[in-house]
DNA sequence: CATGAATGAGTATTCATTCAT
DNA sequence: AATGAATGAATACTCATTCAT
């Protein structure tokens, strides 16, 4: 899965060869083929493996109140990625692009999307029950959201223009404002980091989130 | 560059071959490669082509109110390909997919993506002139605006949920009433049509707009 | 054995391979290369294991008087195939077609073919002995029989042309009545039939024959 | 084609490759490709070029008598193949075998089948026309005699026991006098040879017929 | 005995690109 | 300007065989 992941940020999706990710790894190319039936097939465990790291990250934050939570997911799709800043997002939105035409990816992504979304709806559904947020139509505000943060993201890398991003933040931020936190609740300066998945980055450690690539296509790696 | 268009939107971008795109040409596949210097030139020279074509049917909307002409453009996101929905959009994702890679198309998305960011100032200060529009930072809301926009076409085509576009629209309409719409100005329910670039479609003509199958990606076709 | 003669008949030998026949087997493809030393040593203990079943099946006719015989073994090379008439046959073939290049086939086809030639000369011996045939140049006869017997089946498969094996039983049995039988003997009409190898059949038994899938290759499975 | 034909006799079928045929050419192995859509689609193109040159030689004795001309057709069944006696034949039964799995190939068989019949059956018609044959099924003496020779040249190459042979040869003339010659019609002791296929044999010649390497499968090469 | 894992040496096929004509 | 033919370099995938356990 590793060595798929580096292969991925390091050639991209469309140029990556069996070979490019078992030179990643100790054993052959074969070997590859032995444990997946084929190049595919191992990018689609590949996609199950990051929705699981997904998944697990995204329950560290549960302890945290829904306004510090919803920032650090917001935040999230603007941090700089460390490692591989073109590559892996480029790789994923290749991947993207693919699933029209294939079923398998299709599904992963749609099941990385919900998983998205059901974190932006848990959020904002605990903060209108603890009186952090507003009444509003949680599901419209995470379409939405995730639809401004995915375009942002994906103009960021592809254009590579940063200055984009501030603005695109600052109206998110006015956004919330607006519709979805209650008067009295404010935009955390400095919210916790949304923990990175450290099977992937090098070396990371910490407990309470750490830096890392943080970013999350529709696969919510 | 008709041909080049076709054959993208059959084969997506990963499965172009020249032999595709000759293929759907009177001359043969050594002639392409007589007239561009290689495949990639080709499409360098095809983002060209549609972006000559972009701006000139922006053109075609100078005419009309800012509010009618901000419309337009939003809704030409949100319009349902009428031909080859995935098809066209998916090839064009690959392509900024791949733009990391590749220095001419990069520079091509950033004019395309240039593009886009003025017709969306231009209005934007149009309105504010004639008092259509409040006063506001017209690039910081042009951000934004490609941002969602942006986010929401590449998000309805790749995981075909077209529900959440009406949440996204609904979202955008919101924001524009709020932060850039002067209290008396009111989102058009029937705006123009957004012009289709009738040098790829079957055979449109039209003054007026058309319908055509609208879209706009940094690559502004 | 079973398993690589199932393998054989659902695959044909050229698209054998060693995990197709482990598939039909309880352990895996590592074993049967504990057991044999190679994919071919185990397809040569397969042609003897073969050609045992073929003795011991003639072996079971021996009481019956020479005519009998002899129509029993040439309607065996006539008789459809039960449960996989290409299959099994095809399969053959082509290891026959292979024997030139490989010593070890030879071997074996050779034996196998010397098999079924001493049956036959066996028989029209006994004939000869009894009465019921007129003399004749034993070998000789063999030989002309087995070539036609093995045309005609070969023909059969891998035209798929049934028709033709009336004409060429119909040849025979002339040729019988002409050369071998002595005047007053007649093709019997309904002979024993030829036994069938039960050990690779699902569940036969029988011992004055039983119907099984005849058939004889210069392998004389 | 020829090309084809030499991997074939020195490879067999099943060893076949692409890159065996090309470089047997002065052209590369893609040149292949482009020329033939796969290997499969190469060897089809191989099997109507053997029918085709079969139909030519065959036309070219049409002026002999029957009996002469039907002499000529036994014995071509008989002749050892000069060129590359195993070769050749091999890699055709190889193919025979193949036929069962492959659409094309069954096709291209049963041309070269009926090939071989229609050969027989013109022979045989014209000499019951000229009174040199009496009156006969010839359908059915055509099949007996095809399962006869055919069964007589695949187990002399693939057993590779030439005195078999003169087994059948004696057991086919005895034959053709009791069921096909008039009276007065006697098996020409050296008639002519049924020409060899000369754009394959390195260098051939005469007029009249020449060796070559006589043989004819239902491919009738 | 048995096996899961692993691999080296293929194999057909593809494709952007070239070039003689 | 155009092309049919040709090709080198890839590329995913296969398979008999090995081997540590």
């Amino acid at each position: 899965m590793r060595a798929t992941y580096e292969a991925l940020c390091a050639e991209g999706y469309s140029d990556l060869t069996a070979q490019a990710i078992a030179d990643r790894t100790e054993k052959s190319k074969a070997a590859l083929f032995y444990h997946y039936d084929s190049k595919e097939g191992l990018l689609a465990a590949f996609m199950d493996y990051l929705l699981e790291g997904y998944e697990h990250r995204v329950a560290l934050l549960a302890e945290y109140p829904p306004a510090e939570r919803l920032a650090a997911f917001v935040e999230w799709w603007f941090s700089p990625a460390s490692d591989d800043p073109t590559g892996y997002h480029t790789a994923m939105l290749e991947l993207r692009a693919r699933a029209p035409y294939d079923e398998r990816f299709r599904e992963k992504l749609r099941a990385s999307d919900a998983a998205l979304r059901e974190t932006l709806t848990d959020i904002l559904e605990d903060g209108v029950e603890t009186g952090a947020f507003q009444p509003h139509d949680s599901e419209a505000v995470a379409d939405f959201l995730l639809a401004t943060l995915d375009g942002a993201r994906i103009r960021r890398f592809t254009l590579a223009r940063d200055a984009y991003s501030d603005h695109v933040r600052a109206g998110v931020v006015e956004y919330l404002h607006n519709y979805v936190f209650s008067p009295d609740t404010t935009y955390p300066t400095d919210p916790v980091t949304f923990p990175a998945d450290d099977r992937l980055t090098g070396s990371t450690d910490t407990g309470d989130g750490g830096g890392g690539a943080p970013s999350a296509d529709e696969d919510a790696r």
